[in-house]
DNA sequence: CTTTTTTTGTACCATTTCGCACTAAATCCC
DNA sequence: GGGATTTAGTGCGAAATGGTACAAAAAAAG
């Protein structure tokens, strides 16, 4: 995902484009950032302390960017936010889509899926930054419909995500018939929202892999 | 300004003492707030916007006493936060308490701790203002270590409340050998958190109703 | 009535915060 | 090189924020 996505042509003569769409020829003076990851650390900050405890120097310092060039770039702090939230949801996405396409049996389907969520909540330099949707859905999602829109989104989603995983397992005879996998998928995606709360707690990571383990047996049957 | 709030004893004889430790004779001028509710109506407060969202500005006028009155009443703006939450776990842990007193089969049990929390997730005046522990985990958790240790112990207890709960009902044969109380009390630990979660996304409380059913059908076996 | 004690409420301060002019710099086009 | 164009960076300013000093007020105690 993190595709180096050519900043502009500078260091040398535009020679080597890597995929991106690239755009072309700038015309006035380069960035000094390379948006994506400014939209990264921004993305991390925000991760960490929240839209409403998080400033705009604060935002400066972790991208580089001074405030009027983030503000440029990605407008308000509002905005900035917003878009951080949607890297965030692209990311996760792509991860769990990933892990869908493979044709693994359930058990190993839903290890994968539980240790990437792990792997995403427990990272941070200082402490685990746990799930942003959880956190947005405890700050922003009440007083901003924007915002509450793509909580619910993200949450509907990883519902479907597990539903889809429980109902295929199902017609391959993997669970048996009585099995309801919107019911299943609810308890999975619950189990997420669980570890990502207690991970931003310091639960250390290997009593939430025994809730995921415990998880699991529950929901496909002990192994 | 408002001071209908007449509070302690006063307006004659203290003859009615209600039953609380009910303070003797304060010396000076009379609080023109009940420090109790004002608690209360902070509570709420940080419930609706969290911690860093909240100006002292907005608890004032929230509680209806000025800024010195609040900082002398109960501190500087973390310990309010603090003995909010202690007020909210207090009553959370009463209501838990008075649930599992209740000689119930497990179903009807875990019935009535979902439909408490949901009760207490559904409420507020504007939007559903979901668990305060999850806003919790999500905000000051990672910064604050005394706030991030209350996280954790209510988490916990939460547990350990349910655990008891299904270790009961295991002795009484409402449950099978096989089952095991702490990963079912995890799950149902998680249930609450995620519909914590998809409270403040404002999902219909039919919908988080029927998460609720499903979950206690996997958990306890279908009625 | 006077003193003592406690709370109220106004006013104030130092900082932070967000947002935006405005100037300086760097690159492209002719 | 000269002009156009885009970005960088300094810095200002209005508003909000957390916190507190201080005098007036209200009650009990003497």
């Amino acid at each position: 995902m993190v595709q180096k996505k050519k900043g502009p042509p500078q260091g040398g003569p535009p020679a080597e484009i890597t995929a991106a769409p690239a755009e072309p020829k700038r015309r006035g003076r380069p960035r000094a950032y390379e948006p994506d990851v400014a939209l990264g650390k921004a993305l991390e900050l925000f991760r960490a302390t929240g839209f409403a405890a998080t400033s705009l120097d604060d935002l400066s310092a972790a991208t580089g960017m001074n405030r009027p060039s983030l503000y440029g770039a990605f407008g308000d702090k509002r905005e900035l936010y917003i878009k951080s939230y949607q890297r965030y949801r692209d990311s996760a996405r792509a991860t769990i889509g990933e892990i869908l396409r493979q044709d693994w049996p359930v058990r190993r389907q839903l290890e994968a899926l539980f240790a990437a969520a792990l792997d995403i909540y427990l990272s941070g330099e200082e402490g685990p930054r746990g799930c942003f949707t959880v956190m947005t859905a405890g700050s922003e999602a009440i007083a901003d419909p924007d915002i509450r829109a793509m909580v619910q989104n993200a949450v509907t989603e990883l519902d479907k995500a597990f539903a889809h995983c429980f109902r295929r397992a199902k017609e391959k005879g993997e669970l048996p018939d009585s099995a309801d996998p919107v019911v299943l998928a609810q308890l999975a995606s619950a189990t997420i929202h669980s570890i990502a709360v207690r991970a931003r707690a310091r639960v250390p990571r290997e009593a939430l892999e025994a809730i995921v383990a415990g998880a699991i047996d529950v929901l496909v049957g002990r192994k």
